[in-house]
DNA sequence: GCGATTCATTTAATATATTAAATACAATGG
DNA sequence: CCATTGTATTTAATATATTAAATGAATCGC
């Protein structure tokens, strides 16, 4: 009406573009009890075994005084298991238990099952372009 | 380690160029007092005056029961003004006040700026591309 | 007109995000 | 060694997200 924006708006673009995907994955991770941020800290258990939990928030992309919340919930739920580092006590480190780690199998089958329908439906051509162009955007970042 | 994922983490992609986008605008945010979704609401009411709050909720990707908090802040902070509808007594209405106007037009400007430096750092070819493909990944959501 | 249904928004309860400050430990220099 | 500085995590306070349920108003069929 008043105020005239020229370009399309980038960040609601890669917002709905996120949710759009999860769409199909979430439905799966509420069925086994998981929060989005929950699925994401197991995955990166499930890649790295035991790790420290400054680590976990780096691949996560959760800050860490989420994770704290995070991290607790899950262990409640059994989930996981922390401990300080032996060497640094300053740190702790985190594994998923045999409960998490089935899930990561689980889940991970479904996710990389949706993978390969997205490559159908969009084209692995059209998808491999995307991964070149959002490094790319998440370069002009380092600038 | 354990677990192997064929593929890259797509919404994982989507969220780190988010975040690559915004680290830009989001200070000048913060300095003018706003939150990433007081913008965003702010922005559409620039774009379409008085317009409902259901509208509102689709258009700034903000469910209703987070809108409701979002806007009584942002009415506290003079930003805004609801009212009910007077055709229909379930919907409200929202517009900027004045000083939200003149937040959204220095603030949009600022924006528009940092899309012209994208365009020539990334390139307005890959810009364009990059819309295209987000929108094909919208539009499987719809499938 | 009235009851059942539908629709828009809000409330409630819990989880996560964000920023600043606190804590607790490690490394370092003098 | 000890005081200083730096680092990893947590606490605190407020804002937002998520899901279900409640509220209040419109609509539909009869």
């Amino acid at each position: 009406m008043s105020t005239a924006f020229v370009h399309r708006n980038l960040p609601r673009l890669l917002l709905q573009a996120r949710e759009s995907v999860m769409a199909h994955t979430r439905p799966s991770l509420r069925e086994h009890g998981l929060s989005d941020q929950q699925w994401r800290v197991l995955r990166v258990l499930g890649e790295h075994g035991t790790i420290e939990t400054g680590r976990v928030a780096r691949e996560a992309f959760i800050l860490g005084p989420s994770l704290t919340g995070v991290l607790s919930r899950m262990e409640r739920d059994g989930l996981v298991r922390r401990a300080r580092d032996a060497q640094d006590q300053r740190r702790s480190v985190v594994e998923a238990t045999p409960r998490g780690l089935k899930l990561v199998g689980k889940l991970s089958r479904m996710i990389e099952e949706h993978y390969g329908w997205m490559e159908q439906s969009l084209g692995k051509r059209k998808l491999a372009e995307l991964y070149v162009l959002l490094d790319d955007v998440i370069e002009l970042e380092r600038t």
